[in-house]
DNA sequence: AACAAGTTCAACCGCGTCATA
DNA sequence: CTATGACGCGGTTGAACTTGT
């Protein structure tokens, strides 16, 4: 219905954020949180709309991002979750946490759509339509969103970004082939992150996918300081809304959604006995 | 070293949905 | 019940960066 008037470009600046925005956003945050993200950056005094600071944070800013090259497993699962729930971002990004839904909408545009083209190409031809919708390349119409309209957001324990310069982190690389490399790095687990606990409150979700150990560490590793009473209440359901999400997904589950379930896990299985896995 | 082509990703845009007056 | 405001989402864009010639 009534759409907000993206925002009064009236002397609303755009593009790139500064370090000392992105300071100004963080501390206010910090502070009072963002129950309003309309209000929000007049009483911050930034000279941004708020879908802007909102689209900063949330992608950006938010302490649980988890920067870097994506590991295999996480390649894997956005594949998988594609498979299943379409382009759903948010709802993927949910599965995923660490992750957010523009970072795994890149990943899939820049990388995993490619790389899984020919394997597609290859699987219609050996299965000639033995399973009529199943296909990845399957698309689906946005879902009516049911019930709850809270963030998605995964909460988890928080840690420090920098904040982030507008120019690109040297973090924030290409994805795959570093994949040996970054299991290297993600080898010991973080000591300051409740990775169990914060993730298998997700329901499903960790249930779903059982990654192993080193796969959430780098979030985690980041330091813990200044983030440490940032309010987050406004994420704080982001699990119980995974939960639904999920479930109102699989209520409407059909056979074909169940098929791909079963890929998936038999696909995780797979994982475990993959050599380099 | 310089340029062109290709790739990546942060940010923007517009729409759908929900809450509430 | 309807209109409006606000939020969240997915699609798209374009500047920055990388790679190839």
């Amino acid at each position: 219905m009534g759409r907000a008037p993206c925002c009064e470009k009236m002397g609303l600046k755009r593009g790139p954020w500064t370090p000392e925005e992105d300071k100004i956003l963080v501390a206010h945050i910090q502070s009072f949180g963002h129950s309003n993200w309309r209000a929000l950056p007049k009483q911050a005094g930034l000279l941004r709309c708020g879908k802007s600071c909102r689209l900063r944070w949330i992608n950006y800013l938010r302490p649980d991002i988890k920067r870097g090259n994506f590991s295999k497993e996480e390649e894997d699962a956005i594949i998988t979750l594609h498979e299943q729930l379409g382009n759903r971002w948010s709802a993927i990004a949910a599965r995923l946490p660490g992750r957010t839904d523009n970072e795994i909408k890149n990943v899939w545009h820049t990388h995993l759509k490619k790389r899984l083209e020919p394997t597609t190409k290859q699987l219609e031809q050996e299965q000639h339509g033995a399973h009529a919708g199943g296909g990845a390349a399957r698309k689906r119409s946005r879902p009516k969103r049911a019930g709850a309209r809270k963030t998605t957001t995964a909460a988890v324990a928080p840690a420090t970004t920098a904040p982030a310069s507008p120019e690109r982190s040297a973090a924030s690389s290409s994805v795959t082939e570093s994949t040996e490399q970054e299991q290297g790095n993600t080898g010991t687990s973080s000591p300051g992150f409740p990775k169990e606990e914060s993730f298998t409150s997700s329901s499903e979700a960790a249930e779903e996918f059982q990654f192993d150990d080193t796969f959430w560490s780098e979030t985690l590793s980041m330091p813990l300081d200044s983030f440490d009473d940032v309010p987050m209440e406004p994420c704080s359901g982001a699990f119980g809304d995974v939960a639904a999400s999920s479930s109102s997904s699989s209520v409407g589950a059909d056979a074909d959604l169940d098929y791909w379930l079963g890929v998936f896990m038999k696909s995780g299985d797979a994982h475990q006995q993959l050599p380099q896995v």
